[in-house]
DNA sequence: CCCTGATTCGC
DNA sequence: GCGAATCAGG
């Protein structure tokens, strides 16, 4: 492949939407990282302010209501740690209720501040996603990706409709071999135990 | 270990 | 100009 006026405007108009290096290569194809990244400097383009923080859908903080301070016993005060980067269900107290819920990383990157700009798409299918969950659980921001974006340690839970041109994959980091991250994985293999919980 | 961008340098 | 290898980092 080589650098048409096509890719190179594609290239320019991802890389501004603040997509990473790998994930535009992937949108384009036939090229690597490194050679999004080298034609980037090549045309001279803005450089990311701070590289890392491997992009995450940062949708507006939901209002995540201090839900359960009664199902909690008592006591646990603040030192109750939020869970990082779990899916799971995280019990929020009120101590820590106002904390930003954490996503990953804490840093962000032009690329996560870029996505919220413009949320409206992301928003749109995070929402479908959470369609079965019930007040107080928690349910993780799935990255949304392609599937040419997907690697054989993303989750492949699908998202909206396969024939629409915005169907997209949860893409959150899949333990081992699984082909789902922790949270779609409850789901996909529910133990008789959980069906009920879960729909 | 996963990922990120930056830089170098042979082609 | 191109991009793999390498570097530096979260």
């Amino acid at each position: 492949m080589s650098w048409t006026d096509e890719r190179i405007d594609l290239l320019k108009q991802l890389w501004g939407d603040g997509l990473s290096a790998s994930q535009i290569a992937a949108q384009l194809g036939g090229v690597t990282r490194n050679a999004v990244i080298g034609k980037v400097h090549r045309l001279k383009l803005d450089s990311r302010l701070k590289a890392s923080a491997p992009l995450e859908a940062v949708v507006a903080p939901r209002a995540v209501r201090p839900v359960l301070v009664e199902a909690m016993p008592d006591e646990v005060p603040a030192q109750r740690v939020l869970p990082v980067q779990t899916p799971t269900v995280a019990v929020i107290t009120p101590a820590v209720a106002a904390a930003p819920r954490p996503v990953r990383s804490a840093t962000l990157g032009a690329t996560a501040l870029k996505i919220e700009v413009e949320p409206d798409e992301q928003v749109e299918i995070v929402g479908r996603a959470e369609v079965a969950h019930g007040p107080g659980e928690v349910v993780p921001i799935s990255r949304n990706l392609t599937l040419v974006q997907l690697s054989d340690r993303t989750c492949k839970w699908p998202l909206g409709d396969p024939l629409s041109d915005e169907f997209r994959f949860c893409g959150n980091h899949a333990p081992d071999a699984s082909p789902y991250c922790q949270y779609h994985a409850r789901i996909a293999f529910q133990p008789v135990s959980e069906r009920r919980r879960v729909r």
